[in-house]
DNA sequence: CCGATTCTGTAATGAACGATACAGATATGC
DNA sequence: GCATATCTGTATCGTTCATTACAGAATCGG
């Protein structure tokens, strides 16, 4: 079946060399020279097998979400709070042979014209893992594994926020140690967000802005 | 005193341009031209006027941190609560006139070697705040208004990685309605978070990975 | 072994990058 | 008014960017 000189490098482990710079460089922090030289091939080579420095990055991004992310293994806690639990402390989990943060926050948070429709692809995954966290909140409603109280919405939103802030604090150099610990002092509202907002409990007064 | 041909265009003027592109696209995400056209000023006038593109920079941060960000009105407020709601209300009270999210956020969250000495000082200065945050709450902790079962340190991670993470759903095109809920979502873990981790009490269990 | 096909590296493409040389314009000090 | 100094725009610098011609090398079917 396969014609032609055969190809020298594994791809996937290319990807593997690609998705490493891209989650520590960013999408246009990385240059194509970067890529050739760590990825170990030649220019022709990477156009022929992944078709453009865009393309690649998205297969990187899909290796990403596959390999990196256990959005399932999330979602499938048997309860909501164990959802939240694995959440958080996974993005405290930094791996120290692995970049900090998270691609999806890293990789084009901002950029040039040039490199938008990366950008967008990106917000909308990250509004994708939102959307599914609320929807695993939804349903645990339904099964009266949260109280009607409990605002799905409101909490994915929650907790997207802080693992999208551990995100940013993991770059910056922040230890495991205190991510944990982050991580859990946010799981502490917990209780206190499920039961919704009480009418003369700690609620929030009017901006001092 | 002033010899020479006066400059014909206004530096805070031009500055507030460079700082609203570096705000929306980065810094290495803005050229050179991006700056030029929007300042109305020609390379040469630019570079004569404030350096280089790093230290045009760096003065457009500077003034960020001096006209957009009232740091002093937060870390002012009478009570360490108000402290909290100042900081997450005005992450949340996105201007529509203006970029969203944060400058020390976007501007090279990750990005090229040649701009890491940028991405290091936004590190820097994100790690200022958090400092300053959490020398007000041990000054709540020495004056009484905070317990002393209370964590500065603690306190001032929980609510800076909130606000890096609210700053990142801004730029995702969260509204304000939105953001100012998950604000006052992240406030209702301060009676708790101030109170310190009570053993009995919904303490977070190991992690389930 | 031969033609077809696909990969390989070298070397180059035009475009955009950040940064300047230069000459002309406009001010001050004497 | 003339020397000096600084700003102005044009046009350009060398470098790097993403991308690709091109020719040689390797593997296939026949």
């Amino acid at each position: 079946m396969a014609k032609g000189r055969p190809r020298s490098f594994d791809m996937d482990e290319a990807l593997d060399q690609a998705l490493k710079l891209f989650w520590t460089k960013g999408y246009e922090g990385t240059s194509l020279s970067d890529l050739t030289q760590a990825m170990g091939i030649s220019p022709p080579s990477l156009y022929a097998a992944f078709g453009n420095k865009e393309e690649l990055f998205r297969r990187a991004l899909d290796r990403y979400m596959q390999e990196m992310v256990d959005f399932c293994g999330t979602l499938n806690a048997p309860t909501a709070r164990e959802v939240a639990e694995r959440l958080l402390h996974s993005s405290a989990d930094i791996d120290p042979d692995r970049p900090a943060g998270c691609l999806l926050v890293q990789a084009a948070l901002s950029c040039s014209e040039a490199s938008d429709s990366v950008r967008q692809e990106l917000i909308a995954r990250r509004k994708a893992g939102e959307d599914a966290l609320r929807d695993r909140f939804e349903r645990a409603v339904r099964e009266g594994d949260l109280p009607p109280t409990a605002d799905p919405a409101l909490l994915a939103g929650y907790l997207t926020v802080t693992a999208e802030g551990m995100a940013v604090h993991a770059t910056s150099g922040a230890s495991r140690e205190v991510l944990r610990g982050i991580a859990d002092a946010a799981l502490q509202a917990w209780p206190v967000l499920i039961a919704g907002r009480q009418p003369g409990t700690a609620a929030p007064e009017q901006a001092a802005d």
